[in-house]
This record gives C-alpha cells, sequence and structure tokens, in this order.
DNA sequence: ACCCAAATGTAGCCAAGGCTACGAAACCAT
DNA sequence: ATGGTTTCGTAGCCTTGGCTACATTTGGGT
C-alpha cells in the first residue's frame, strides 16, 4: 500500500484561494518589517534632541546611555544616519542634527507627547503611557494622531 | 596659540548630569530593539491561524502572500519559529501551531481586533485603523488593552 | 507511468542592530 | 608636561530579516 504521506490536518480543498483578498493585508504588514530601521532613526534623533536641549550637546556616551545601548552601537548608528543626512559629526566630537533630522526630531516628539498624553487621558499610568508610547508613537498616522488629538481636546 | 578644537556649539557645562533621570527612559526603549524578532513572530503565528481558519492549512507560500514577503523570507522564519516551539513543521509540508504558537495567535488576534475596533471608535477610517493597527498591536501592554476595551464599552 | 508546473528548500548575498575586546584620542588633574 | 580616566573608534563576531538564483520535491494531468 502506498505510503500515507499527505499531512494529518486538511479536511478542506485549501490552497488556491488567498491571493487577491490578501494582497491589501499584506502591504500593512510589508511595511512593518523594513520600518524597523526608521524607527530606530527616530528614536535616536529625539534622544539627541533631547540631550542637546538638556545639557547643551548629544555626546556618543549620554545616546548610549539614554538608548540603553553600548556606544559602540551608538557609534555605528550615528554614522549611519549621517549617510542619511539626520545627523552630521567628526571624530571624537559631539553629534548635531541636520535640518532634515531636527525636523524629524521635532515630529516625533510631538507625536510621542501626543501618544502619551492620550493614553494618560483613558486612564493609563504614567509609567505604562510612556513604555507603551514608545513603542505605539512609532506607528501612528497622521489620521490617528488627528483622532487622538480630538479625544483630547473634547476630555481635556 | 593653540589650536580651536572644541566643537562649535557647547555653551554649557553639558555632560556628567545624564545618568540616572535616564535609565529609566532607557529601559523603555531598550526594550523596543530586540522586540523586532518578537514581533516578527506574532504577525506569523497570527497569520497561520488565520489561513488555517480560512484555507484549512498554512502553506509557505501563503504565508508568503499574506506577509508580502517571498517564501524563501517565510521558510528561514519558520524554521526559527519551530526552533522556539511556536510551530512544528516537515519539509514540503504545511504548517501546524503548537499549544505555544496557538495560545500566542489567539493572544494576538485578540488585541488585534480590540485596537482595529478602538481606532474605529475613535473615528479613524477603516483601512487606516486596519494598518495603524498591525503596527500598534505589538506594542499596547494589558493595562493599555484595558483602557482600550473599558473606553470601547463605554461607546459602544 | 510521466512530465511539468508549482511549491519548497538551499546557497549565498546584503543591511542593520547588538555585543565584547582592544586601541587611540581627549580631557582633567596634578 | 605628564599621567590616568573617560570617551570614542575599530575589528570582528552574532542574529535576524530581506533578497535572487538555482536545486529539489510534490502533485496534478495527460
Ligand atoms: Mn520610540
Ligand atoms: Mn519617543
Ligand atoms: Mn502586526
Ligand atoms: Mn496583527
Amino acid at each position: 500500500m502506498p505510503a500515507v504521506r499527505r499531512s494529518t490536518a486538511p479536511s478542506q480543498p485549501a490552497s488556491s484561494a488567498p491571493t487577491r483578498s490578501t494582497s491589501a493585508q499584506a502591504s500593512s504588514l510589508s511595511k512593518a518589517r523594513q520600518d524597523n530601521a526608521r524607527e530606530i532613526a527616530e528614536d535616536y534623533v529625539e534622544a539627541i534632541a533631547d540631550l542637546i536641549t538638556l545639557t547643551g550637546e548629544a555626546r556618543v556616551v549620554d545616546l548610549a546611555r539614554t538608548l540603553g545601548v553600548t556606544h559602540v552601537t551608538v557609534s555605528r548608528t550615528i554614522t549611519r544616519l549621517q549617510r542619511q543626512g539626520f545627523v552630521r559629526s567628526e571624530p571624537y566630537r559631539s553629534i548635531f542634527l541636520t535640518e532634515s533630522g531636527a525636523a524629524l526630531a521635532r515630529d516625533c516628539k510631538s507625536r510621542h507627547e501626543t501618544v502619551t498624553a492620550f493614553l494618560r487621558a483613558l486612564g493609563v499610568r504614567r509609567e505604562t503611557a510612556e513604555r507603551d508610547a514608545e513603542g505605539i508613537e512609532h506607528h501612528v498616522s497622521d489620521e490617528t494622531l488627528a483622532a487622538f488629538l480630538k479625544f483630547l481636546h473634547a476630555n481635556g
């Protein structure tokens, strides 16, 4: 008798179906992948802006402390951010934001604060709101952000 | 005269300050890094569960379409998920969720739906809600999720 | 049975984020 | 000015997510 082969589950035609209805979902999902580097960039420029405001300059060690990574990781990432035009820096000097980088930082900080305030308004504890906002901030579209602001204005 | 050295910005003591106040923030941020693989895992198990429900089985090609990546990427990721105990699969066969994987899938799907419904309730358009939820779902803590649900019940 | 198209796997490449270890530069006191 | 501490850079390693090109296995049709 022929070996049983076939998996142990099926019981339905399967296959051939998913081809069109899923493509919409695919775009939502595939996006989320490559965007990792962009999220990192956002956290960096925001941290750099904060450090400059708070201490006058952004140094590698300070960024490493703020971001919770080693100075090596910061150093290499700064190289990438410079290549992408968000910062400029010279060896052993502190780091500066370019116009583009500063603009991104402003945008990120704004989103960060809106998300945090929104979660707080919903009754989430400060610590949790801060933690969740740190991740959520990178995924709120302008439309959703507007909805958050509208809610805040209505429940101020 | 001694070369000018020093960067072109400062004007403040700088340094030495950020060391304690930043550590809280660091934990929020450092988290967001390594968690990338976990987010991917969540999207995979959720997609696998959906495919099994919809078509009876989850095959590599279907996953590739759903997730918007090539079958090669899916294949390798499945290997990792198997190593981590979320799925089991044999060469050329369809993919199954383990108990652990199924549990994670249920949790993710639940979060996904709650976030989507919440955004919809806030007035965000369906398409935008779907897209944003796909990213936000991975960053919502139990506490925040509870706040979302509370809002939904109050504004059902 | 056989053949071919589709599905899956493999090899090998890249970018990115993380790390440790170690060397070089800068800075601060003495 | 010199030396020690701190900061920064480099080398080299790992993991992961993506890809193309190519090999292999399945499975359906003739
Ligand atoms: Mn963040
Ligand atoms: Mn932030
Ligand atoms: Mn997702
Ligand atoms: Mn999802």
